[in-house]
DNA sequence: TAGATTGTTAATCGATTAACAATC
DNA sequence: TAGATTGTTAATCGATTAACAATC
């Protein structure tokens, strides 16, 4: 009964084709095949194809993808056709760059707010948005619709600033703290660690010793 | 031949299981069963245990593991035992916010040098580094043995800069830039996207209609 | 010894890829 | 029509999990 839907790799793909096809849109392509998108995104045709048909029909065979149709398809797949408002918390070094940052409305996420607990910081603004206290978060969530919070505080509040983002009604959450946060299974939680994606990269760098090693020693027997 | 040896999988994990075993050593725990390290990581036993495997022997059969030399010898699988000199190409929002943020050295990765080609904005300090103009790279990367660099340019440059450090030497990227880069394969490359987590956790919200639909409409046979 | 827990093998599960009939 | 390319089924591949002998 429990039965896994869609491969989670297929939507993160989804998000691949999406720039593919922005770009070739942007250039004024107005068809595409899959073997064309998936030497883009560095997959074979078969799994755009297959990606795709958990979703729908929307190619005609023999004459391959409407660039402009499929993107938007893809976006209405994703959910970000609208703009969703998104509210940031923690207003120090990565909380403030994400709030000055301008190019996520380009893909349908719009910062509303940002928090902050000390309130040396509280008042001060950053671009157009103002540093808000965290007691006033309950408001704003339910006021606009908040359904996405990126969590940009010290590893050693973020469980707790977690739990009461939640309580608001928060559904999603992007974690940007190396710590395993545990939420509730209706909320879908993301970690960007980019401690661990620097240890990944460490792991593979040229001189490592455990990289391709055998498994076990295969010994002749003896 | 060309067989994975170890699943990137199993890697990403690791990264998880160095950070449970540094709260239990702060803890002071000193020993450790892999069921206890599943559960804090969100994994089975059993994998937590394969995932060893891969590198080793560092358990005793009936005792569980030893927290601290566990930990150890992660570290050192991960190569991240000693510190790695770490740069970060690009001044703006995102690339200032990582050069402040001090908390990557505990991970072993210490930001020694930022650039930027804007005129404008190089000689700025930022905490103690002074932002430098990209020409000065070539001679850094070499002179300070990076081998790892943080890519946190505008889209449209990212690919130019890729190149240009890259042909410097350096062999390991995170690119921050919501583009697809196409590096040598000697080169590792990682992508934190930010649009991309955003447009994932999109699918997932509640009320997405393409999320858990049958696949191809299970029809009554006609 | 009896109980616990590892390391590893074998079974299961799920995702990717290849192949091909459908059809533009 | 012949050529191209889809959507989908079946085959392959790889990763996760269960099971268990080894052993502390």
């Amino acid at each position: 009964m429990k039965k896994r839907q869609v491969p989670e790799g297929a939507v993160t793909r989804l998000c691949d084709y999406l720039r593919v096809l922005t770009v070739l849109e942007r250039r004024g392509q107005e068809k595409v095949a899959s073997e064309e998108i998936g030497s883009w995104a560095g997959v074979k045709a078969s799994q755009v194809r297959k990606d795709l048909s958990y979703f729908g029909e929307f190619g005609r065979r023999g004459m391959g993808y409407e660039v402009a149709g499929l993107r938007g398809h893809i976006q209405d797949i994703l959910g970000v056709r609208r703009q969703r408002p998104t509210i940031v918390i923690g207003a120090g070094n990565l909380g403030s760059a994400l709030a000055r940052y301008t190019g996520f409305s380009a893909h349908g996420f719009q910062i509303v707010a940002i928090y902050d607990t000390d309130l040396g910081r509280v008042g001060q603004y950053l671009g157009s948005l103002m540093i808000e206290p965290l007691q006033a978060l309950p408001t704003a969530v339910s006021r606009l619709k908040v359904e996405i919070a990126l969590l940009t505080v010290p590893e050693t509040a973020a469980q707790q600033v977690a739990d009461f983002v939640i309580a608001q009604g928060v559904k999603a959450i992007v974690n940007f703290a190396p710590v395993l946060l545990s939420v509730p299974s209706d909320v879908n939680l993301r970690n960007v660690d980019l401690a661990r994606e620097l240890e990944t990269l460490c792991f593979y760098l040229p001189g490592n010793e455990f990289l391709d090693l055998p498994p076990a020693a295969p010994d002749t027997e003896s």
